[in-house]
DNA sequence: TGTACATCAGTGAACGCGCGTTCACTGATGTAC
DNA sequence: TGTACATCAGTGAACGCGCGTTCACTGATGTAC
């Protein structure tokens, strides 16, 4: 009844999409509802037929960014033997290629904004954080590391704050180095710096 | 000439220490000038008597906030031998308790505001993290580690790091352990839990 | 197979509110005489 | 020592703008007959 069956669901999922990312550039106060629809070829008032409110979208949005890199860590790590897996996560994240663009992970881009949201934002946020930290914690265990679960909370939280503060590093010189040594003491926290499985075959 | 000689300065220092607390607990953009002036027992209008804009007051406040933090790093760490100090100060950051209350360092609750503010208060933060940075880094390097710049912006970030996701994580256990294996791990990785120099006296 | 109708995704003007900034003013105090 | 005056920190109303939300509407399309 009126446009095709899919379509509103399309629309739907391509404001999330776009709104995902406006998130992770912008921060929720400074994501615009009147953009995000322009953004999408569509005027502000219709909106309200997709979200409840602006808020409802951020949430949805959110979940997607988490979706995102809980996939990313997927796409690089499976296929691969667990402590194989691991080295290359932490490389592709603490790497000054991830400081430089658009960073996939909302814990970089959201984490100090987190106090000024709302109770269900952060309680989605928490949700995020704590699918990303058993998804490295699996690896970790994986891996024979004791204590995966802190270890993966405690590697996930160096990784983001080291790409964090790489970004309000002026210096280059300095900024590369604080990701190099961070990569390097993580692996080594892990025990992942022996090179015990040899080369770096693929 | 009306008020006494001094009056002016008092009330521009008390604006920038409120505003220093408002912009830790609030973020740059949800300081407003109306409600601090308030707080202040002032009104709005007499806020331009002592800052060319709102963003001047935040740059003056992001100072007076990194001051605070090294101020407070050297209370924790002067009169201490440089791996004492280091460690006490390793375990005050990383505590629950700075988790539980609003942190004194700008890192931790600023750091994903950055991207979105004016070049000028990006500039700002810049200078005080490497002013931060080189104050962990004297202490590192009076212990004898190497490498001591880029080990104090690794420490620092993972610091910042696990307090911020600390703060992410909704299960209390998750959290403390959270921060308890990041201390750990940040101090094996200087070197400081040998426990070479004795007991916890003073 | 063709036509009238109902649906509803999207339109665009309008509203209200928060907030940074401006500005003409006031009145307490130090200073000149 | 007392008085008129100039200064200027602070006042409070007003303005303009961005932005979330509302709402009466439109017009393309599927459906009933």
């Amino acid at each position: 009844v009126g446009y095709s069956q899919t379509h509103k669901e399309e629309t739907h999922a391509r404001l999330v999409r776009l709104a995902s990312e406006v998130l992770r550039r912008k921060g929720p106060e400074k994501l615009a509802v009147a953009e995000l629809m322009h953004a999408a070829g569509l005027t502000h008032g219709g909106f309200y037929a997709h979200f409840k409110s602006k808020e409802a979208l951020l949430e949805e949005a959110l979940r997607a960014v988490f979706e995102d890199a809980r996939r990313q860590y997927h796409r690089i790590g499976d296929s691969l033997p667990p402590r194989r897996a691991l080295a290359r996560i932490i490389d592709a994240y603490v790497s000054s290629a991830h400081r430089d663009r658009l960073s996939v992970c909302p814990i970089v881009t959201l984490n100090s904004d987190l106090p000024r949201q709302s109770k269900t934002f952060r309680a989605t946020f928490n949700t995020g954080v704590a699918m990303l930290v058993s998804t490295l914690a699996n690896w970790i265990e994986a891996a024979g590391i004791a204590d995966s679960e802190a270890q993966a909370a405690s590697t996930l939280s160096a990784m983001a704050g080291a790409v964090a503060v790489s970004r309000a590093v002026s210096d280059n010189r300095l900024s590369d180095e604080l990701l190099r040594s961070t990569r390097e003491n993580i692996k080594a926290q892990l025990g992942l710096s022996a090179r015990r499985s040899g080369g770096t075959a693929q």
